[in-house]
DNA sequence: ACAAAATGTTCGGCTAACCGTACAATAATT
DNA sequence: AATTATTGTACGGTTAGCCGAACATTTTGT
């Protein structure tokens, strides 16, 4: 018995697929070293970050070679950054924090909502943005 | 260079406090069962616990002692409690959240959200509540 | 194509937070 | 007061996440 379905995914963990996501939409390729200054983590880090995600079947990983999100990482990836968005702009436009605090909260609230929750933000700030 | 005010303390060491305050104020004496059993961990965690806040002058703690808060760590604990309340309402009364959601929410996310964060939320919320 | 630079991996080590077991101390019962 | 039950502590162990140093591989520059 061990995961029912991989379901079970860390707050570092989100932070690394986020992270990937983010840099494959702006750059052709995923970089270890990337996701190392994304992050302001160790390269040593990231690797074994990317061990447990391979582990997990959330990015296809192989030593030395290619990085990417598989389908399942790409869905939880996006998940992430649609909580970090909406709490984004609930920070910056329902409370009024400047930029950096809205940024700064969205990135530690994001692991934690739970489902219900972010959608009834998602309600709640729907109708405000 | 250590702790520049002792200020550093990490999500699990506030549970620790708000667990310790909530007792304080239900019974008279604080023992550190009531707290492994109101938080779900073990009694040796607990100790483990106790030293580390000693350490950082927020218990006052003993070898089988008799266990309170510093003024510090009242002042830590009310603090967290204040944040509890205030999300809890939020997610009660603008997010329309059941009880238990509103409850489990609040939880985690009163260990994250920073003092402008806070403050933004209060002013938001008490026009509300 | 070869040397130098950049990047990736492995390894050992660290810390925080948890656990259970065994033992110590305190509290309760009779 | 003595036995039993409860509670607290010490100890050794586990896991996740991080680190830096040393080494491996790949990429770049010429």
């Amino acid at each position: 018995m061990q995961e029912i379905k991989g379901k079970n995914i860390s707050s570092s963990l989100e932070d690394y697929l986020e992270a990937i996501y983010e840099i494959y939409t702006q750059k052709n390729g995923v970089k270890a070293i990337d996701i190392s200054k994304k992050l302001g983590v160790g390269r040593s880090s990231v690797t074994e970050a990317l061990k447990t995600l391979a582990q997990k079947h959330l990015v296809n990983y192989s030593r030395y070679g290619v990085l990417s999100l598989t389908a399942a990482g790409e869905e939880a990836a996006k998940n992430v950054i649609e909580r970090h968005k909406t709490l984004y702009n609930f920070f910056k436009n329902t409370l009024n924090l400047d930029e950096n605090e809205a940024q700064e909260n969205a990135c530690r609230v994001e692991h934690v909502l739970s489902e219900k929750a972010f959608q009834a933000l998602i309600n709640f700030v729907g109708n405000s943005s």
